[in-house]
DNA sequence: CGGTGTGTTGAGCAAGGTCAATCCCCGTGG
DNA sequence: CCACGGGGATTGACCTTGCTCAACACACCG
């Protein structure tokens, strides 16, 4: 039951066979509870094992020396957080928690063993790495052009896919444990104006977040906002 | 000899068996040469074919409805420009040429042959588009917090870097064909700011652009404006 | 009961954007 | 040889978005 998400976003994307279902499911090494606001990778560290998201929430990040930090990927459960370390041998960035999060350790050696192995696998993972780079596309795009307006609301508008893909989404709603520090850290804004252009999406009707709830009310409306389309998740199944 | 960028920027991360070289020489199927500004490849398309770049400058860029337009990463000499394709299927963002290239296609068909039998060499192409991956996390940093003279001067650092390890610069200078609005395109500026910030690194004696030569007059002051680093480049050559 | 972390709001400021004019270089055609 | 035109670079004047600083509210927790 530990890997069931990560089954789900792979599958969504292209078919398993029973092997390679197999192979996945035999990947974990050690699972563990992790608390909140905890850097488990720092950057630079050499590193023999990838981390497998089970559940909660964690990001990459990086800093900068007058303090700012940036979020360069949210990570949700069933996401492979650090699969790239597999083949990059340290991170460029730091890897935490931001709520209690439970996390599976796979050692490289097995994910050698799959590429030696399993190379339609191998593809799927590869692809699996590509669609997180796909994602931090989406971020330089609203980084560099759209409106904090904008910005926040394709957010939430890529937060409700990822989510729904794992079944962590109720229609509309979903739950999002991040303080609006965290939040201002994924937008490149700050806490203060994450608070006022959350209140103007609150007054156009178009998403609430509250006690750490996401409520879409105007989906359209919120897409709409954002010029959100999710062709850059990659949701389609097919072969890889 | 045309892939020989591709080989020194690989070797240099890893090494490269004869029979993994000689795999990857017989990668290119067509190569061909392509005017500056024309775009090569639309998001959406269903692709059946990767770019290798041989020679000049392409970008990967998403534009929004208000015309603005959001450059997600440059590609230089040796850049395996849309690897990802082989994977993603279908790409979420244009490609296009920013000078006049010349470029390889190499069919997906080849690339599967390679995950079939030459598994470290998958990794090692594998740890490629992770490197493009890296360099987009960079640009989130740079988008979301740095100020316009850092984003400018960590600009020039990264392409000093790079154009470095294929052999096209010549110590603290470089040929970099590209105009005041593609550059505000990468930075998430507009083109006027470019051009005062410019000014203002030419003024502080750090870099100088005319004519299409980037002159660096102070590497080091440059890199900590910029707070540069090259970790997130992976220079390292170690098993991958 | 006080402390700490988070959210909310106001007032003023600054980085970077917008609009517009001018310049410069260079290629083209008469 | 020179007038003309177009793309890119440069600069000034003014404006807007989002930041800074500060105060305060509220909840949770030892």
């Amino acid at each position: 039951m530990a890997i069931e998400k990560l089954l789900l976003k792979l599958s969504l994307r292209d078919e398993l066979s029973a092997e390679e279902e197999a192979a996945l499911r035999a990947l974990p090494e050690i699972i563990k509870e992790v608390p909140a606001d905890k850097t488990i990778i720092r950057a630079g560290e050499a590193l023999n094992d990838s981390t497998l998201l089970l559940e909660g929430l964690m990001c990459r990040y990086k800093d900068l020396k007058n303090g700012s930090r940036q979020i360069s990927e949210l990570h949700v459960a069933g996401d492979f957080v650090d699969l790239h370390s597999f083949t990059l041998k340290r991170l460029d960035h730091n890897i935490m928690t931001l709520t209690c999060c439970r996390v599976a350790t796979v050692p490289h050696a097995r994910l050698k063993r799959i590429t030696e192995e399993f190379p339609h696998l191998t593809r799927i993972l590869w692809f699996s790495t590509n669609l997180d780079a796909a994602i931090h596309r989406e971020w330089v795009l609203s980084l560099g052009r759209r409106t904090a307006l904008a910005r926040l609301a394709h957010f939430f508008c890529e937060l409700h896919v990822r989510l729904g893909i794992v079944g962590l989404t109720d229609g509309l709603s979903f739950r999002l444990d991040l303080t609006q520090v965290d939040i201002a850290e994924c937008l490149g804004l700050t806490s203060i104006h994450v608070n006022r252009t959350l209140k103007v999406l609150r007054e156009q009707g178009l998403v609430e977040l509250r006690g750490g709830i996401v409520e879409i009310r105007d989906l359209i409306g919120l897409r709409r906002v954002a010029e959100f389309t999710d062709d850059y998740l990659s949701l389609e199944r097919r072969p890889r």
